[in-house]
DNA sequence: CTGAAAGCGCTAACAA
DNA sequence: TTGTTAGCGCTTTCAG
């Protein structure tokens, strides 16, 4: 238990030591040469005192930290966050490092932006997440490039900083994969409509999959709305709504689970039971959707533990001289997306 | 934009005056006479090279990080953990203070709790909040009392320091006369079976709120299950399980969103129609349930952003010494838990 | 094998 | 009105 009021000083006269001793075993410098009893001496004598360093007079005299700055776009907003976070800090906690975190609007000017980065160089973080809540092109403040620094789901403007997100097109040709599988060859997509760069590479790998399976994929039925519930359910029941039955795609694949949840909507006013009558893969793996509706959904999980954790990992290495970032900031690194397989696929009827 | 390697001395130096006065002119000291022309000079050259203060070294000498540590139990494991996390960045920083968020697991050791905190003391944090992610009884390593700390979402063990938790029992009994209001006579409960203080205020306050209504809450229909979608669906099927209807329950207050979830598909399988057939209210308003559902889920709001933001501002006071936490520790305080209104709830079928 | 002393960047008491 | 200087608690060079 860390005592506030003891400093290294006190353990070195309740030791019968100098200073530069209690320094040199409490850090157990590699080149310090001292007798296993003064040593021992130390060390209980600093474990009695309840020592414990002043992390800010080691940092101020070593030029390091050991603090992580993570300023996050929007925590809280989505679940999806935490997720980020607990990477980051799981990773950062076993490399002995401690996250500082500064949250920060999507929509905040640049100019506020800059301000909590610089409120992390103020506090001499050795180095900088910069995590955004939904994978995107981000501009970034430009103090950012003054310590090594790490975006995690999004890809800067610029492009020239390492960055790591996810694998959307492998995660949307799993899903699609998955249903043809299953023996579905009438495969609908329900995608978003913001222009982000998971709606293009999701419709493009869902169209290639399908064209690669022989299937025409560029025939292939899509529809988009606003990637919230009721967008999947008016979606859903669009291209749900042909008149032939042969005609209706036997299963459809949609931009995340929140739009699934629309259609599993659509589909029960339809009669249509999942996933006999329908089978349906979503993508974000949201537990509280995915786990919860009946029956559970099957879905791409995004690698936000995972992305957070890279990262962390790899600023360190960077921090630590193990690592060259600039290297690595040539194109982002791409962490896939597994499919989670629940309860929503099945094979279509005959 | 903060330059590493510029100190109060360059500019010092820069602005021809002395390191004092750079001091005095930066952080506006009160008593220091200097003038006009001087502060202009001074701040100037900050100005002119990127000046930022060292605050690792502010920090030394003033013996004020103006850092918090916020030590969480299971982030990212309920989506509230962001929303306290939220409230208290929010608050932190509108006083100038920051966030180092140690994460720490619900079920681990006290001792490694401890280490937890230490990590914090070792940084020299101003003060402690500690969150843990559902309101419980805690028990807390013995170092937390060494800075002033606030706990967010539960109550000490030992019960001497300063808490802010919800109104479970506010909540119920809003939840209770809402559906009282709308006409309904016969409501039953779908309670949670784990042992904590949530569970039992909330049926506390489900029978006191329709005795006091004229009812017979004693006799009110109650079924425990274990608190998740599945466990809601049981319990509903059970109290749904009249042979006669006219016994059966008009609404039903769920323990919470997940619970109220299950329900909604035992309704759906009964051929009762929400709300036309049945009301039902929720507890926790997990946006991504409540507000997803179809209808709309009527449900109690937790105050997570509140108590993060109140533990932290009270914090503050206390680290500024304008709040004696020890008085405010006698008991925890109690924030409400609003009703929010959407769909779910209609007067009962005659 | 161990210790003295300088200095990390800053604040604040004291002197001028 | 402004400057000198000690010292916050630690690490590390250099000397013994």
């Amino acid at each position: 238990m860390s005592n506030k009021n003891i400093g290294i000083k006190d353990v070195a006269t309740a030791a019968g030591v100098s200073v530069t001793t209690v320094s040199h075993v409490l850090n157990e410098v590699a080149y310090a040469r001292i007798s296993p009893e003064t040593r021992d001496k130390v060390r209980s004598a600093a474990e009695q005192l309840g020592y414990g360093p002043n992390r800010l007079a080691q940092a101020l005299r070593t030029q390091r930290t050991g603090m992580l700055g993570l300023v996050s776009e929007d925590i809280a907003t989505t679940p999806h966050a935490g997720r980020i976070i607990l990477g980051a800090e799981e990773a950062a906690k076993a490399r002995g490092y401690n996250l500082m975190i500064i949250n920060t609007s999507g929509s905040a000017s640049l100019e506020s932006r800059r301000d909590d980065v610089d409120a992390l160089l103020e506090r001499r973080v050795d180095g900088i997440l910069y995590a955004t809540m939904y994978h995107r092109n981000v501009e970034l403040p430009a103090n950012l490039g003054s310590v090594p620094a790490v975006l995690v789901d999004s890809v800067a403007a610029g492009g020239n900083i390492t960055a790591v997100i996810p694998d959307e097109e492998g995660g949307a040709r799993a899903a699609v994969e998955a249903l043809l599988a299953a023996g579905h060859r009438r495969i609908g997509f329900i995608n978003n409509t913001d222009d982000v760069p998971a709606t293009h590479q999701r419709l493009q790998a869902f169209r290639a999959t399908l064209t690669e399976a022989g299937l025409d994929g560029g025939a292939a039925p899509v529809e988009s709305e606003v990637s919230e519930v009721h967008g999947g359910y008016e979606a859903a029941r669009r291209i749900l709504a042909r008149e032939d039955r042969a005609d209706m795609p036997t299963a459809l694949f949609c931009y995340n689970d929140r739009m699934a949840m629309g259609a599993y909507r659509a589909a029960a006013e339809l009669g249509l039971t999942i996933p006999a009558d329908l089978s349906i893969v979503g993508f974000d793996d949201q537990e509280l959707i995915a786990a919860n509706l009946h029956p559970g959904l099957s879905t791409v999980a995004l690698p936000h533990y995972e992305m957070g954790a890279w990262a962390t990992e790899h600023l360190i290495d960077a921090i630590e001289g193990k690592t060259d970032l600039t290297l690595m900031a040539l194109h982002p690194t791409i962490l896939s997306c597994p499919l989670v397989t629940r309860d929503s696929i099945a094979a279509p009827r005959d």
